[in-house]
DNA sequence: CCTTGACCTTCCCGTCACTGGAACCCCTAT
DNA sequence: ATAGGGGTTCCAGTGACGGGAAGGTCAAGG
């Protein structure tokens, strides 16, 4: 398989594939003419890299879940923590954004959003006070 | 005020301060030093720009912000438009983290976490079909 | 045989909003 | 004179790629 194959085949740009070989997180041999030849092995572990960070994983996690992955061995805990870790920073996130969401939403519904220029939203940027 | 000062007042770093006069936001006159010399409307500025970005807006959507602001005729509208399209990012954001929160949470609780290899959370990273 | 076009390769720069660090200058107090 | 705590510039790095240049490779068609 070339480059072209497993983009298509993982959902990934080709860019992407040469990146993580780049970091060592795959590892694709070499045809004579220098072109990478992925096994099946190499399309799966993208597709998993894939999931991965399509669920907000670092790729840095993906190497550990790839290095867990590997190991026949692992203690699932393992594997646990690092998911249980990346889903209490996925629920900092989201409770930050909601803070954002919700002074916002009072600050948009606030302002008439016509022609003048009287604005909630600049007033309360500049400060609780109300300043401008 | 000297940078220290503002970075107190303003409760931003030296160096974002610095960061944002090199690419225009602020434009503080100069002491014969060479010292920064602040004055009361660019700490103002500062920190209009540090509310703006703690609720999410981007350095370019503080720069147009601030226009609107310096611009005392500006219409309410325009204001309202730059947060109501932030608003639906934050939104859609927050949607992202919610699906990938609900698939963890599912992953995570799927888990032994004990010191047995089996690991439904690697399962279904490697594919829904949970080959391994 | 030559060309076309789709691939592939490496390499370097740009993104966003800073942060760290080096090397150096300035000012005040002791 | 020196020590410290400011300040200044410039350079490099972050995460996870994406864009684009310059060039090598391959199969098909004229």
């Amino acid at each position: 398989m070339n480059i072209g194959d497993v983009a298509r085949r993982s959902e990934l740009p080709p860019k992407t594939i040469r990146y993580y070989e780049e970091i060592g997180l795959i590892r694709p041999a070499r045809d004579a003419n220098g072109y990478r030849a992925f096994g099946e092995s190499d399309l799966h572990k993208l597709i998993f890299i894939g999931r991965a960070r399509s669920l907000g994983f670092t790729v840095e996690d993906c190497r550990s879940l790839l290095a867990l992955w590997e190991d026949r061995s692992r203690a699932s805990a393992d594997v646990r923590r690092i998911a249980k870790d990346h889903l209490a920073g996925i629920e900092r996130r989201i409770a930050d954004l909601e803070a954002m969401r919700g002074t916002l939403d009072t600050l948009v519904r606030a302002c008439a959003g016509d022609d003048r220029p009287d604005c909630p939203i600049l007033a309360g940027l500049a400060g609780p006070s109300g300043a401008d």
